[in-house]
DNA sequence: CACGAATATATCGTGTACGATATAAATAGC
DNA sequence: GCTATTTATATCGTACACGATATATTCGTG
């Protein structure tokens, strides 16, 4: 048999199913701040760049308005950030951290330790194999 | 700041975004067969090993049955499988390729090559990398 | 300046994911 | 052989993801 047919041995799969292992491992660290994974994904956005428009915040994160809009809406009700019209030009929205957002960010650092630990820990490896997995993104995006 | 606080930088964040860009190739491959990726990867799974049970399916997906038995029944609904109680213990649920089902393996082979092509087409560096996903996922999941 | 095209976000429908809970069948102890 | 527990699947509620479409604002061209 075509040993690329086996589950086991799709590239695919296995990025399908680190990809949720790694959700289950942030859920209950993020749990306690009433996050979830992709939530926590546009606050490390906006810890780096505060006040970017929905369209930025997508482009970041290659995710559609349909999926942002909805989870910056509950993220607003939740008080972690606000949601504006850019008066230069009213069709683009500006998302900003609030106070309580920007103040998650020292929480994170302690979340971020324990999730490097529980891949391993050895910082070089993850970095190296963070590159091969972008790498392989950027190529697929370009397809 | 914390250079691994910024979303590039983040291993989870290129797994995430990885498999979100693998997802969106596959979509027009598989939409011709009226299939998701998670469905394919059941079919993958049973073109391995067809009659296994849901918990089988489970956890070599490392996925609930309240993911499974909803996509399942589609699967059915669709004619590419049979879902019948197991004569010897009436809990469990034995999942069976139909004739149609078991067709499809053909067609997957031309899936497989395009995804390959895509993903650069050097199998022994996409072998490495899928090692080292799955190595990654596997102490995920002891963790 | 009018109006069609382009841009930015929002809405809708379908399909995963998954925690929590429910239901039904089998098993263990007594 | 009866009941408490365990096991296997199903259901429910919430939150992504994303194709398709809608709405509102701006831009471009005559």
């Amino acid at each position: 048999m075509d040993p690329l047919l086996k589950i086991d041995d799709l590239l695919c799969f296995s990025l399908y199913s680190a990809n949720h292992a790694l959700t289950r491992l942030y859920r209950p660290l993020l749990a306690p701040l009433g996050l979830t994974y992709p939530q926590y994904l546009v606050l490390v956005a906006l810890w780096e760049e505060d006040g970017q428009k929905v369209s930025d915040l997508g482009q970041r994160l290659d995710l559609e308005t349909n999926t942002l809009t909805p989870l910056l809406k509950r993220m607003e009700s939740a008080g972690y950030l606000s949601r504006r019209r850019n008066p230069q030009d009213e069709r683009s929205l500006i998302v900003s951290l609030t106070e309580k957002g920007r103040g998650l960010q020292a929480e994170a650092r302690h979340i971020s330790t324990s999730v490097i630990e529980a891949m391993g820990g050895d910082i070089k490896e993850l970095i190296e194999l963070r590159d091969r997995v972008n790498a392989l993104r950027v190529r697929l995006d370009q397809t």
